[in-house]
DNA sequence: GTCTATATTGTGATAGAC
DNA sequence: GTCTATCACAATATAGAC
């Protein structure tokens, strides 16, 4: 299915997607989204009547996409291992497909942080049952005692800090070397699950 | 040293710090850098030719505060372990006395990778030192094999990202609840490095 | 150096024909 | 629903007096 075949409110949110994404709330234009979903401006605000409409629309899918859904993979009651394992992989694999939804997440709710209110009330955001899980573990001795939400910090910042920082990676680390960077990225998807059971496993 | 005891010059600088870094290039407003900086927009303009210059000189404030500097701590002669303290330490202090530092140089990167090139051609930034003594200490067996680059990118990662995703962690976790939320990434101090060592020491 | 006033451009939004 | 033309205002930048 390409581009032509979406209708035109479609269009537009496709097209408001990959310009906000890039450039945030306050560098996108309107005439970029325009030319970049194939219409003129008016018809942007026909169907959406303001650029924060627009905006609203494009952001709220995008934060679904950086925190829900995965997280309901915390709450199944696979063993804490292979939920870790599980996590890491699917989630790098989210960015791998949206490199950019990091950085435009990570930036918008600093800049309004009310959004998130907005959008949690809503959706019900509950990393307890995962953190009870890993209290459990530790209660068993079968892994070492560590505050579970250091644990899940760490855990998300591992996950998503390379990709708001791929320029700064990329250059400093890789030399611009876009192969080799991008190989660098694909292991983590093995290499950070292990990383963290290394961290907490008792021997 | 209060501010009115700032020359002209210094105040612009200060004002535009405070602005460009919360609210980032394109939201920032000259207006609102005159009055921080009690002045007139004109004054602006004849200190800095244009809104650009003026930014060019914040944004290279703001990462070499991110970035060199603590990058020289990697270099040094001290023993591994200390070294992650020490370094993990240094940098997260850095950021309670800058929290706006992560998310602003994260995102005007990604705007414009461009910029990293010309602000490190100046600079010499060289992980490979630090990379060669956590392969030398994995060639004699005193840590478990590790990519070195992967270590570094997981350490930054650690340090850097609870302050760019401060708002999503405070509300989620938090429930918005300042004081413990302070205390945790205060625990942050010991509770990395920990982290980090336990992965990688052998027994 | 510092100010007021103004020029100039960019940009979100609307009117109105088709 | 879609377009062209245009409005209204916001924001950077400059001119020129003091």
């Amino acid at each position: 299915m390409t581009k032509d075949d979406l209708n035109t409110e479609q269009k537009i949110l496709e097209a408001a997607k990959s310009v906000f994404i890039v450039k945030g709330l306050e560098g996108a234009r309107m005439q970029e989204i325009a030319d970049e979903a194939g219409i003129n401006k008016a018809l942007l605000h026909y169907y959406y009547r303001t650029k924060d409409k627009l905006f609203e629309a494009v952001f709220r899918e995008a934060f679904y996409k950086l925190v829900p859904n995965i997280v309901e993979l915390l709450k199944t009651d696979m063993p804490l291992f292979d939920k870790i394992r599980h996590f890491v992989k699917t989630y790098i694999d989210i960015f791998f497909e949206n490199p950019f939804i990091p950085g435009f997440v990570l930036h918008e709710l600093s800049r309004n942080p009310q959004r998130i209110v907005n959008l949690i009330s809503n959706i019900g955001i509950e990393p307890k049952v995962f953190a009870d899980q890993i209290n459990e573990e530790v209660r068993l001795g079968k892994i070492k005692p560590i505050d579970p939400y250091q644990l899940i910090v760490n855990m998300l910042a591992m996950c998503i800090f390379p990709f708001a920082a791929t320029p700064i990676i990329k250059n400093i680390i890789f030399k611009s070397d876009e192969k080799s960077f991008h190989q660098f990225m694909l292991e983590r998807k093995d290499e950070v699950p292990e990383f963290i059971i290394n961290s907490i496993k008792n021997e």
